[in-house]
DNA sequence: GGCGTTATATTACTTTGCGTTATGAAAATG
DNA sequence: CATTTTCATAACGCAAAGTAATATAACGCC
């Protein structure tokens, strides 16, 4: 017995006849006439009144119009999904990234973007450079978030670049450095440091940087967290540490934190989305690079305001 | 998008593999292989990991495969319920008779039909020679059940005989009349009558029974009334009134109930089973006639039995 | 009751798609 | 790297579904 038979046997019995049901269907009426014919002889007994006019089910083509009409409901379903799907308003989004700048940045966006798209799925795990191009090779990651150098885009992968790496001294907002217009290397030197994770680019960073302003002895007082720990560590003392200034400025307000007006080297990198060279990716990707694509334009604007402001004032 | 896809993408995906799907399936290797790639260029998208070994859907082919199983388990269904109306397990049955023999006899023989045949489903009506023909032939019911002469068979019908139609006077046990050996006329005068339904073939039968034992005119009490309510005024009072002889034998346990052991005339005719003379009868009809003519045939051999064990008693 | 209307069944024929076997390609395994 | 396993493709026959045209039956209406 097929399914297809069970829905066209259901629609002839919701339309009340087989012309009506032929309609419908987009059918000629002599084709469902005969898989009505068809059916019957299968299962070996009439499904409809013999000699009726307006075609009246007999109680078991009731029944088995009943479970037609479901198979029929969880067909459209079906069909709802792949559009759906296809429009990119469904479907699950595997997305990896750099811990810092997930948590502190994207978390927030992927909330938003979910705000328009409600039924994509996003599953989020974290890595760096190698992990992230490896799964993305092997395809159990659709997009990886990280920082980038150009030279390291690798040849199979397309790289989105989304906002500038620059780095910032990052402290509790009413640090006792914050009081003071301009910060010296001496003035640096009596608080301890939070470092992030240890095979982490951003703690490669945080040594480059402190050297580059000539502190040569850190001590480290807090280090392999992710970033809601370091946020709380930071709020709730006066160390320091070193963060993406885009982390900084979109988490400021819920975790109190600010950026020291001091200067660091910042490695020539770009804050960037990666994904393969695919041409069959999952549609919801390609709004989801979009849409991430526009909020970090956006992000990246009202840093630049906000420092052309604070220029203006100091 | 059709259904018969989803289940079998569906199957591949429970079994984990082409060949093990196909095998399940019943059909060959290939042509699941084809159904799978016709599908993925309906959806427009791919239903499983493009060069996987052991062939792991995607997220989407995932979720069709979740609705198809959904489908195949509705098929299944469909299938079997086929499968029990054609053995006589489900379906419905619409019988109509003569009230008093229906609640008195019937009823209690369809639930224990019911026993055996779970989904089979009843739909109880009440009726008269003239209206149960009618409705045997317009289709609204399957059998009927009611007291015939030979003569009144249709010629379209098949009449299956079950119960000699023999009527008794029948009283609450305990009635002054029951203590007596021979009761007479005189006897019997004082006491007021129950009634059947003044259109029912019973109420002719109270007129002549009377009439043959010379009763020429008697008190009725109660009239109209079905049997629960002839029943209760019987069982509560020392009215009179005329039933079949097996509705009084099967029920005068609950109904407290007895004959009076005084002939009256009884009518030529045979409770019997009515049914068209139809090729096309639902399984279930079929099994419920020989069920009722062995129940029938039984309550006759006990009805039988016990006037033996009384007429050497008396 | 005969008649027109309407709905369903039947017929004849074409096309589509599913089934098969045989065979090739690709991935995993050792 | 060879072997095995597993999936994809090709070629072809057949069942079934599609169509238009037409016959037939049920219903309603004078």
């Amino acid at each position: 017995m097929e399914s297809e038979h069970l829905e066209i046997l259901a629609m002839i019995v919701e339309k009340g006849g087989l012309t009506e049901g032929a309609e419908a269907l987009h059918k000629s009426q002599p084709s469902v006439s005969r898989t009505i014919s068809l059916l019957e002889q299968r299962v070996g007994a009439a499904l409809f009144e013999p000699g009726r006019r307006p075609l009246r089910p007999t109680e078991l083509g009731a029944s088995l119009a009943r479970l037609g009409s479901r198979i029929h409901a969880l067909n459209t379903e079906a069909r709802q999904l792949v559009e759906r799907y296809r429009k990119g308003q469904a479907g699950r989004l595997r997305i990896g990234g750099t811990p810092i700048f997930m948590d502190g940045v994207m978390a927030a966006m992927i909330a938003e973007f979910q705000n328009h798209h409600q039924d994509v799925h996003f599953e989020q795990s974290y890595g760096y450079l190698e992990t992230l191009v490896t799964q993305l090779r092997n395809g159990t990651l659709d997009l990886a978030i990280l920082p980038l150098h150009p030279s390291q885009i690798p040849q199979d992968m397309e790289f989105i670049s989304l906002l500038t790496g620059r780095n910032v001294i990052a402290c509790r907002s009413g640090h006792p450095l914050t009081r003071k217009g301009m910060i010296t290397l001496a003035d640096i030197e009596p608080f301890p440091w939070i470092a992030p994770p240890a095979d982490s680019p951003l703690y490669r960073d945080l040594q480059r940087a402190l050297v580059s302003i000539g502190v040569e002895d850190f001590r480290v007082n807090f280090s392999g967290g992710t970033f809601a720990s370091i946020a709380s560590v930071l709020a709730g003392s006066d160390s320091l540490t070193v963060l993406p200034y885009s982390v900084v400025f979109q988490t400021r307000k819920m975790t109190q934190l600010e950026a020291l007006p001091l200067k660091i080297e910042h490695p020539n990198r770009q804050l960037g989305l990666l994904v393969p060279k695919e041409q069959a990716a999952a549609p919801a990707l390609a709004h989801f690079k979009t849409f991430i694509a526009a909020q970090c334009s956006n992000l990246e604007a009202r840093i630049q305001h906000e420092q052309q402001v604070t220029r203006r004032r100091g």
